[in-house]
DNA sequence: CGTCCACAGGAATGACGGGCGG
DNA sequence: CCGCCCGTCATTCCTGTGGACG
């Protein structure tokens, strides 16, 4: 082992530990809930007067929440929820909050093992029906007599995945029960999701609207300069910076998640180069470095078919100025499948792909009618070459088939 | 103004591995 | 250990459709 390395390796240690401009940087991650969420005291309030009652002892309206990401819609029902649990402790009312992702958690089954752990019920990870699941929680949550305050969040994964009956059968939960009830707080920010939801589940969901608007630039600005107080050293960052991190994500629909993580990457580029300071460059090196990141992580864990046709596509790119279709791909995929003598899917199969890789953001693909000529998806790369390569080259199957058009 | 292309995308079904209850 | 049920990937069969062509 080289004492380079070595060296090296040292000195990204101590710079770690004696950081040259954070102090601390978990402020800006994404999970982080800061005490004070400015811009949102609106919504704030209503929320908490939604819920109120629960702690007289009755079920508050259930509540649909809108708005796009990062818009403060977790942030803002995690704070208040936080309260309401301590203020129910105070008055000794039992109150159960529960917290579900539905992108991580998008089946029926594991909603409910999630609901189920809130009232301190493990259920086994399979293994048993839904509908037992379901039955064990109910029954473990009606014999504490006490009101669930269910959050959904990003519940528009769920309803695409495994529809909407266990909203259904949540709302409806007060027939089952006789001591508990169940109060639901359903995120979203598909604001056409409504449409296609079941018209009883839909009124009964919606009993009550709140409507999360976009950050303006400055409000963003307003959120960054507090947050960079607490998480920057003095003098690390420039105001200057701030505003540009600000505006950038303002430009994409003023999303704070982007703009913290901005700010947090620029951050860490300033530090691994030793930088006292944040500089506009840090913050231009860090756009690029999150979308290779993000990119990269979702590339390598697509399976070997995903990654097939996404090599499909870019070789297809390449030639064509950068746009192709589905029957070109699916030709293109199936030779390529040939070449390294595996079973190609059907173009059914195929299509989902596709559906999948637009949903991830790496390509971009929009239904278009030629006419005469059909009916196909216009699809383009939505990330660099360069960083699709990359991500393909550590695949060992992909990678023969890489090498050579490099 | 109807036809008909080249697919989109829904529904039903199955194969398969993982993991639990009994 | 078996049987059941889960999620995931995939197939088969299918109906639907925007708009250039004739």
């Amino acid at each position: 082992m080289s004492s380079a390395i070595n060296d090296l390796l040292d000195k990204i240690f101590v710079n770690t530990l004696k950081s040259t401009v954070f102090i601390d940087r978990d402020v800006l991650r994404p999970e982080y809930i800061p005490d004070e969420l400015p811009h949102r005291e609106e919504q704030i309030a209503k929320l908490g007067s939604i819920l109120a009652p629960s702690l007289k002892g009755s079920k508050p309206s259930n509540v649909f929440i809108y708005g796009l990401t990062g818009t403060g819609k977790t942030a803002v029902t995690k704070y208040v929820l936080k309260r309401l649990h301590s203020k129910s402790l105070e008055l000794g009312v039992d109150i159960v909050t529960c917290y579900v992702n539905t992108r991580q958690d998008d089946t029926t089954y594991r909603v409910i093992v999630k609901l189920a752990e809130c009232v301190g019920l493990r259920l086994p990870f399979t293994g048993i029906s839904t509908a037992e699941a379901y039955r064990r929680f109910l029954k473990v949550l009606d014999s504490r007599s006490s009101i669930m305050i269910a959050v959904l969040d990003e519940i528009d994964f769920l309803i695409k995945r495994s529809g909407d009956e266990i909203l259904y059968r949540l709302t409806r939960s007060s027939d089952e029960l006789t001591n508990s009830k169940i109060a639901i707080i359903g995120i979203t920010n598909d604001l056409k999701l409504v449409e296609d939801l079941d018209p009883r589940v839909r009124s009964s969901l919606g009993e009550v609207e709140l409507v999360f608007p976009p950050y303006n630039a400055v409000q963003l600005e307003d959120i960054l300069t507090r947050r960079a107080k607490i998480a920057f050293k003095p003098g690390a960052i420039d105001k200057s910076v701030i505003s540009l991190c600000a505006a950038l994500a303002a430009r994409e629909h003023g999303d704070a998640r982007r703009a913290l993580d901005l700010l947090r990457v620029a951050g860490e580029i300033a530090e691994r180069e030793g930088s006292e300071k944040v500089l506009i460059e840090h913050v231009y090196k860090a756009l690029r470095e999150i979308e290779v990141d993000r990119a990269s992580e979702v590339i390598s864990t697509m399976p070997l078919h995903s990654k097939l046709v996404l090599l499909a596509i870019l070789n297809l790119t390449k030639t064509s100025n950068g746009k192709t279709t589905t029957g070109e791909v699916y030709t293109h995929y199936k030779s390529l499948c040939s070449k390294i003598g595996i079973e190609s899917v059907t173009q059914r199969r195929v299509s989902d792909i596709l559906s999948e890789l637009d949903m991830t953001g790496i390509i971009t693909a929009r239904v278009i009618s030629r006419g005469r000529y059909g009916k196909t998806r216009v699809i383009s790369l939505a990330v660099p070459e360069d960083v699709v390569v990359k991500a393909l080259s550590e695949d060992p199957y992909v990678s023969q088939l890489l090498s050579g058009n490099r």
